[in-house]
DNA sequence: TTGACATATTCCCATGCGGGCATGTATTAT
DNA sequence: ATAATACATGCCCGCATGGGAATATGTCAA
């Protein structure tokens, strides 16, 4: 088996630059694709495969107004992703504060104190 | 051009499920690589190249003990990701407010109505 | 209708993928 | 030194991909 296809779920389709750049744009509010296309500087066809991809796995919302398309982005289809890497917030808070404990030490041992800032919790 | 490589950033490292499963499992602690391959039920050699797209990235850190291989989740590395999710929790935080409010009104007009979608909110 | 405008789709191509399998390398045990 | 253990790497494969260029579809205007 190859590797997934982007439209397989958010991970895959959010894992190109410009689709990511494409939903930060369209959150925003409703935008047409040329407006896309004069954002971010890229082919109209290559814009319209990314919003299809971004739209088969529900990324995005079209309608049509007259002979434009709308699009924009549906943050809800964003959740699983930042549920996800939720799960390794804890981490990386303990990773600092141990980062930070160890500045102290060095700190307090040495005569010359700068900013300690104390808390973040467990 | 391609694909981008999985190798180019967490984003595209993080869209392989085996790869996240990885990631869940190594960031309670070390663990060497044949506990990851009796855990997630996979070809060694899978694991193992995994285990480099990880390294590569800076998603894992490795340390030898003996003839076994320790890795451990690198939390810090998937930062980015919960961060660039981070953008859009306002969004859909508002999208929960109104598909409530909705139904509030919903529920307080109508005695019970089914299937009546009007048409697409604001 | 014809034409302009806005967007979508198709075709071709080079590339990097992940699986399977075999083999290479490092470390400990005998 | 040899064998066994624990991982890593190499090779072949089918295939989805994203870019480019051309073309198709759909809608409004004259």
């Amino acid at each position: 088996m190859p590797r997934a296809a982007t439209t397989s779920d958010a991970f895959n389709a959010v894992a190109e630059p410009r689709r990511r750049a494409i939903l930060s744009y369209l959150a925003l509010g409703e935008r047409p694709v040329g407006d896309l296309v004069a954002a971010l500087g890229l082919e109209q066809p290559s814009v319209s495969k990314h919003l299809r991809v971004l739209r088969d796995v529900g990324l995005v919302h079209v309608r049509r107004d007259g002979r434009r398309m709308l699009y924009r982005t549906n943050a809800e289809a964003i959740r699983p992703l930042h549920e996800w890497s939720s799960q390794f917030e804890r981490f990386w808070r303990h990773q600092l504060r141990r980062v930070k404990e160890r500045a102290e030490r060095k700190s307090s041992a040495e005569p010359s104190r700068i900013g300690s800032q104390a808390k973040e919790e467990t």
